[in-house]
DNA sequence: ACGATGATGAAC
DNA sequence: TTCATCATCGTA
């Protein structure tokens, strides 16, 4: 079963989404290789009140897709090294996104943008179709239970309500289920 | 504990 | 034009 995540399933709010990311496959085809990694760990970002999130300052040239549709990817670089991956969730015009953490085998949003190639190039393109980058629905089950929350990371500036908010996502699998015995990240 | 490394946004 | 800040990581 392969079915890539849609626009309206992206349109619901963040806090709604995270967790639900969990389980699902980030799919980066790049240099004719498609590879495929379960997602691990996400942080939500929610909005103009949110002070951890980029909207909360209002819209600028390097936030402005969150303030777009939901669906599309928000690339940034961050400490002059790291591209950050976030996927943009909620209603037009909400800046709520989605900053892909880790994937199985790849922990740290700086270390999974750099093993797949992703950039500021991929900012602003379509998630929801096959593209360079998108998530697909594999079939992989989660419960709840299988999920940790915990504050974000690295938001201190955010102040202490903000800070404190459980917008982190883990999930804790031990060893996955799948039919070939090969790895979970695929060719 | 800290340096690498550069875009970003705000102040001036 | 300068400045502080930054959704990090690797090494120590």
């Amino acid at each position: 079963m392969r079915k890539i995540l849609s626009r309206a399933f992206l349109a619901q709010s963040v806090l709604r989404v995270a967790p639900r990311l969990l389980g699902k496959f980030l799919v980066r085809r790049f240099r004719g290789k498609e590879r495929a990694c379960l997602i691990t760990e996400v942080e939500a970002y929610d909005g103009p009140g949110d002070l951890a999130c980029h909207g909360a300052k209002g819209r600028t040239k390097r936030n402005e897709v969150m303030f777009g549709e939901a669906g599309r990817w928000y690339v940034y670089l961050v400490h002059g090294l790291y591209s950050m991956l976030n996927i943009i969730t909620g209603s037009q015009g909400y800046p709520a996104g989605i900053l892909v953490r880790g994937v199985e085998g790849i922990e740290g949003p700086g270390r999974l943008t750099k093993a797949l190639h992703i950039g500021r190039a991929l900012n602003g393109k379509k998630a929801v179709k096959k593209g360079g980058l998108w998530t697909e629905d594999r079939g992989f089950k989660v419960r709840s239970s299988q999920i940790k929350r915990t504050p974000r990371i690295g938001v201190d500036y955010a102040g202490k309500v903000w800070v404190k908010k459980p917008y982190r996502f883990i999930l804790k699998v031990k060893k996955i289920n799948r039919p070939t015995g090969g790895p979970i990240t695929l060719i």
